[in-house]
DNA sequence: CGTGGGGTTGATATAGTTCAAACTCTGTGG
DNA sequence: CCACAGAGTTTGAACTATATCAACCCCACG
């Protein structure tokens, strides 16, 4: 787990966003530190706060009547989430890597700044425009009808948003159950689509929570669907 | 065609959310005329202005090299749309129901009014703000892994959205290929869907492109129920 | 040295896709 | 006004990708 570490270290160094935006956020900030399976806020809470991951890595996610949960984002070092206009939040956000720092503005005072101070109002906004541009993607991804489009892409847009340099494994935070429910698929079938990425010599699984992509262009042509070959052999077979 | 114009003319009227957040904007806005089919911005372009819906309807979508279509929002009138930090769009938008009035804000003068303006300002963060949970609403509906789970959340979506007053027929401004498209379903399974709900007594098939809620309750419980969220969610529409 | 959570793999079941055909509506031109 | 064409819609039958159920492995941890 210390290469995880390592690595949303880094990338935490080499943070902009947070700096440029929350910028005169910083003095209203308190940032509390949690562990592994806790909470930061629960389905039914007031939205009074906004929140930045400074270190470690979260799901923003729904747990259904039947128990199913749905995973609608990861949050990593650098994103601002818990934007609200409403009351409830309906979405929790949990850490899955711990040990997390995350820093927490008051809804009241961060929006009073946002409105005396230009920059930060600004920066408020581009945030905003950050968040409806990552969850339009996140639409997409979740539209494709084949798992194997699915994974394709999610690794893309990990290797992407972990910041990885190329050829070195990138450290997923989440565990297989945890893709599966962002993908809305099955462990199992998660497990069998990495697998034949693997076969295909697309990635290698670097231990279980690593992946090191090999060939990105033959996973970028997975992503976006096979014209012509019959899906069955995308699965199986080499 | 003309009940449709109408249930979109009288929406219109009871507009409230950009009036309020687009006060300031009302004089940098031109307002242009589009008939059906027509595309108000294209995948590959700038994005250089923000838009408004005022009559008529689009959708938002990408179009896959394999030839599919994805939807990524249905915009109806009063929806603020085209908000982006980046150069080009990455999604088309096209009118599904006309004729359609669209405002058109340019990009820079919008910004700069939003940062001499407080109250656009403020404005412009809640239509994102919104935008953002309209779009995590979004997710969890494609990550539900039924079609009727699909179908009967889209159904009271859409009932809330277009402003339905109950035992009203919803007017449909989307063909079922749109919203096969926008489930990430096929036609067929959409069509036998909407069929299945018709034989429960869920709901009725007005013609083509209506449909009246007779057993809302039904329908509730077939759509995924989110712990700790009534299932009709408060969109914006008052 | 067990124990349990996470991960992989196999066999079977099923929901949704795919292919095909008929039907309905709407607008258009004779 | 009717006939026609084309797009949109519905239904049926066969197929297949994914879910489901089950077994097993591996490793961290008490």
């Amino acid at each position: 787990m210390s290469e995880l570490e390592e690595r949303m270290a880094e990338r935490q160094e080499t943070l902009t966003t947070p700096m440029r935006a929350f910028g005169g956020l910083e003095r209203i900030a308190s940032v509390a530190h949690y562990r592994l399976g806790q909470t930061i806020y629960f389905q039914d809470q007031r939205a009074d706060s906004w929140h930045c991951i400074l270190s470690g890595a979260a799901r923003e996610c729904a747990v259904n009547e039947d128990g199913r949960r749905q995973i609608v984002d990861f949050l990593l070092p650098g994103d601002v989430f818990g934007f609200s206009n409403g009351e409830a939040r309906g979405l929790a956000v949990e850490i899955i890597a711990g040990p997390a720092l995350v820093a927490c503005y008051p809804r009241q005072r961060a929006e009073a700044l946002a409105e005396s101070d230009v920059a930060v109002g600004r920066g408020i906004r581009q945030l905003a425009f950050e968040s409806i541009e990552r969850l339009k993607r996140r639409a997409l991804l979740l539209g494709c009808n084949s798992a194997m489009q699915k994974m394709s892409s999610f690794l893309l847009e990990m290797g992407t948003r972990c910041g990885s340099i190329s050829y070195e494994p990138i450290a997923l935070p989440m565990t297989r159950n945890d893709i599966a429910d962002y993908l809305a698929l099955r462990v199992e079938t998660v497990s069998r689509t990495l697998s034949a990425l693997r076969r295909q010599g697309a990635i290698a699984l670097v231990g279980a929570r690593s992946v090191r992509i090999i060939d990105r262009r033959r996973l970028a042509a997975l992503a976006t669907k096979v014209a012509g070959l019959p899906p069955a052999q995308q699965l199986r077979c080499a």
